[in-house]
DNA sequence: GCAAAATTTGCATAGCACGCAATATTGATG
DNA sequence: CATCAATATTGCGTGCTATGCAAATTTTGC
């Protein structure tokens, strides 16, 4: 015999869970014609027929046909989520690590992000695409650090501190994507260390 | 008499300062239509007629739809560019008083901002633009510190160094445009003092 | 004025994105 | 395993977006 919340939540999360394979089924078909034959030759029609789903249902999944180049929505490890929000060191230095420990499963990422910047570089709307990738981590990591503030999300202090960490994440995976050298971790601890200096003066 | 580069000069000086002005009728009937009416009721040709000019003509002058409800690229004033890249003072302080010097001029685009912000809540497709309004600051800003340092704007200094002020720009914009308080330019002076407090070790 | 260059426009068209209603699938239950 | 309710998928219809192309119009320098 099952609580009532218990059948509710099983049957969310099983739901739940295929959603999210779907969405990945069609992602990934997006990004294989994309990168083969080019955005302009591909259509959300061919996309969905390769991702084995109707036109309509595309929809669902997507508003629009560039969101299905975006990288799926980020999932922090719960260990390292919890861990962060109860950490005891520095917030910089805790936020850092989850950041970091993430990044370490970022690495199937690259082909996906490298197809992303390529055609961005002659489709003005997937400049946006491009960019809002990155700003997931925004959202997120702002709603993480007023967590263990103890504050509302809309506070400045959480705001600023996410903005800034989105902005060295922004340029750790662009060099990390472009440069096609090192891995995404270590490309963003070097960003984050950089930080630092911005804010203190250089002897010329 | 004139010598050839300033007939060129001249003449494209004329034909661009007509193209921003017709892009900014462009912008205006926009954001008129759309203010009063929703996104969902405004078509691009209605905005056409607005504006005066053809459906056609509008995809002449954006790319997009939505392009015509971002705010307009960012011109700098040229003395205080100059200023700037001369500066004798430290990076960090001689650019933030480029900004606000800046800033000083953006009220107007209090109106322009107020309704992208609001029909983005409902509008996924506008989340992209209403991110990119300001972004624009970072390439921009990331141009002028690589020149300032004599570096390529590729390298990890500069790229940095603009994402986080963009970061700070966007975090204060958005204080602005929603709270309706204050000027952007106050909005702004906090936010960059904020940024140093970040990478300060607070007492509990 | 005249010729060259740039801009604006109309027309045609492929494809996007969504509402709606019907159908199919899934998961809990006895 | 039969059934029911909830959810997901699909087809159809439709208005709008966005682009190529070529013709017409306007602007500019001489």
């Amino acid at each position: 015999m099952h609580h009532k919340a218990d059948i509710i939540n099983r049957a969310a999360d099983l739901r739940s869970r295929r959603r999210m394979r779907t969405a990945e089924t069609i992602r990934k078909a997006a990004l294989r014609l994309v990168a083969e034959r080019g955005l302009d030759n591909v259509t959300t029609e061919m996309i969905a027929q390769e991702a084995g789903i109707s036109l309509r249902t595309f929809f669902n999944y997507f508003a629009f046909k560039e969101e299905a180049l975006m990288p799926p929505p980020i999932d922090f490890a719960p260990e390292a989520v919890a861990g962060f929000i109860n950490g005891q060191g520095s917030l910089l230095a805790d936020i850092a690590e989850l950041l970091l420990t993430q990044f370490d499963n970022v690495e199937e990422d690259r082909a996906r992000l490298r197809v992303l910047f390529q055609i961005s570089q002659t489709h003005p709307k997937l400049v946006l695409v491009r960019d809002k990738a990155f700003q997931q981590y925004e959202e997120e990591i702002g709603r993480l650090i007023a967590h263990r503030l103890g504050l509302d999300a809309q506070h400045r202090r959480p705001r600023l501190m996410a903005a800034v960490l989105a902005a060295a994440i922004k340029v750790a995976m662009t060099g990390w994507v472009m440069s096609d050298q090192g891995t995404a971790a270590n490309h963003l601890r070097s960003s984050l260390a950089a930080l630092a200096d911005l804010f203190v003066e250089k002897p010329a």
